[in-house]
RNA sequence: GCCCCCUUCGUCUAUCGGCUAGGACAUCAGGUUCUCAUCCUGGUAAGAGCGGUUCGAUUCCGCUAGGGGGUGCCA
């Protein structure tokens, strides 16, 4: 049995559409699956539209999923010499014809057009949509090269993939009709034709083709909002595909290990980003402690701050990871641990720190802060207890916490102060009270 | 217009004729608690409609409706 080749063949036009990576991930993970071969072409014939940066942004976005192929990518450019050889060998054979026809603005020239069968059911077994079928007569023949002399999509694509010898052609939905003409090309060219498979569409709420207007469609926008590549991946697998039981987070190896053509469904799916967000933090909560660990260093160092020497980085780390959604929290979620210049949120300071009663409280607890033994979350939250009478700590804590953090929400304000240290604690506390 | 395809909770989905229709996200309520988040418990919520086949249809078939795709010298 001859090796299994699929590919992924975009047109480099600008960024790279989720829909379009989607198809990416499923011929990846198909090729993984049955021990075959991923390929990269680049579909580059496309007019003035294709740019060298939008094939970077490609290829950048490859390497961010992990979406490695097993031979160097293919330029489209390069094969139109064969292209054309093929749209006259056809003309030779018969299977096409040259003719006079009008463009839409006017202009006629002399194209290339192939002749579709005319009698009969053309008819095809997709690998996601089971059988399909067509009548004859419903097709049209159609151009195969324009007439300034280059080579359109059907008939580049057709050749290429019968260069790269790729047995199963795996791709969105708004090639199904294609399909059909794909099928005819290969035949007349005299080759044996690749197996077909169409993903359904991702759509928005209303239904209607996932675009930019529904929100963020590309997957560098993805990466600048702080989403992991695996979540991203994840994700998107779902839509239109599940393993067959309740597993919904699932490693790379899970995914090859389970995926299956015969799985996917035919239906178009919703896109909804607050799954993807779930799933995102999901991603971050199972990470490696050591993962987050540097991710923080990372994101706190180019925030241009820097982390005091002795600080309990693992301890933030155990406090941080359940509370953070996106790397970009970070270090906004954390700043105020390596700056004493730290934001004051101002509904926080209306809420917890305007009360008259404020600064002689935080003058207390700065006097008694500076005499606690030892310097633990224990000991503090031991200390406020005694103060609180078993009234409930909230009246001390939350001006507290707004006074040495300047924001409500956060890790618990006793490990919160640990980690900042006696001395800064008991200035922001000083600080605080007057202001 | 013509051709093709699709249709289970708000969303992603399970079910391959036996269903008290399961899970996840979202949402609501409760628990834990110094906030936020995590975590735990529980709730609301679905088979587009109509016919047929069958002892029995969400599952099979047909029709209708709704939605999507295609119908380019775009890809």
């Amino acid at each position: 049995m001859s090796e299994i080749r699929v590919r992924f063949a975009p047109s480099p036009t600008g960024q790279v559409h989720i829909g379009n990576i989607r198809a990416a991930i499923f011929n990846w993970l198909y090729a993984r699956h049955v021990g075959g071969k991923f390929l990269l072409r680049v579909e580059d014939i496309d007019l003035e539209r294709s740019t060298p940066e939008a094939i970077k942004a490609l290829l950048d976005v490859m390497q961010w999923l992990r979406l490695d192929y097993d031979e160097p990518e293919v330029y489209q450019t390069h094969n139109v010499a064969r292209h054309l050889a093929c749209a006259e060998a056809l003309l030779a054979s018969g299977h096409a014809y040259k003719a006079e026809k009008a463009t839409k603005d006017g202009k006629t020239g002399e194209v290339v057009i192939f002749r579709m069968p005319k009698e009969g059911i053309l008819s095809y077994d997709d690998l996601v949509k089971g059988h399909m079928e067509k009548k004859a007569a419903d097709t049209q023949d159609f151009v195969i090269v324009r007439s300034d002399g280059s080579p359109v999509f059907h008939l580049a694509n057709v050749v290429d993939d019968l260069d790269q010898g790729i047995t199963h052609v795996i791709r969105g939905d708004d090639h199904v009709e294609n399909t059909f003409k794909h099928l005819a090309l290969f035949r007349a060219l005299g080759a044996e034709p690749p197996r077909y498979g169409h993903l359904p569409m991702i759509v928005n709420a209303q239904g209607k083709p996932y675009s930019k207007r529904d929100g963020a469609a590309f997957v560098g926008e993805f990466r600048d909002q702080g989403y992991l590549p695996d979540a991203l991946f994840n994700y998107l697998l779902l839509l239109g595909w599940n393993p067959g039981d309740d597993r919904e987070v699932l490693t790379r190896d899970e995914m090859v290990d389970l995926f299956t053509l015969e799985a996917c469904h035919s239906s178009p799916a919703k896109f909804d980003i607050k799954k993807l967000t779930w799933m995102n933090g999901e991603y971050i909560r199972r990470a490696p402690a050591a993962e987050f660990e540097a991710e923080l260093r990372r994101r706190v160092a180019a925030a241009g701050l820097t982390i005091p020497e002795g600080f309990d980085v693992p301890f933030l780390v155990q406090q941080l990871q359940v509370r953070t959604k996106f790397w970009g929290d970070i270090p906004g979620n954390c700043a105020y641990f390596f700056t004493d210049d730290y934001e004051f949120d101002q509904k926080a300071v209306e809420k917890r720190l305007s009360g008259p009663e404020v600064p002689a409280l935080l003058e207390d607890l700065a006097n008694r802060f500076e005499a606690l033994e030892p310097w633990t979350a224990a000991a503090g939250e031991e200390m406020v207890k005694q103060l609180s009478q078993g009234n409930g700590m909230g009246p001390w804590v939350h001006p507290i916490r707004v006074a040495v953090s300047g924001r409500m929400e956060g890790p618990g304000l006793f490990e919160m102060l640990q980690l900042l240290g006696r001395e800064k604690t008991v200035a922001r506390l000083r600080r605080a009270a007057r202001r």
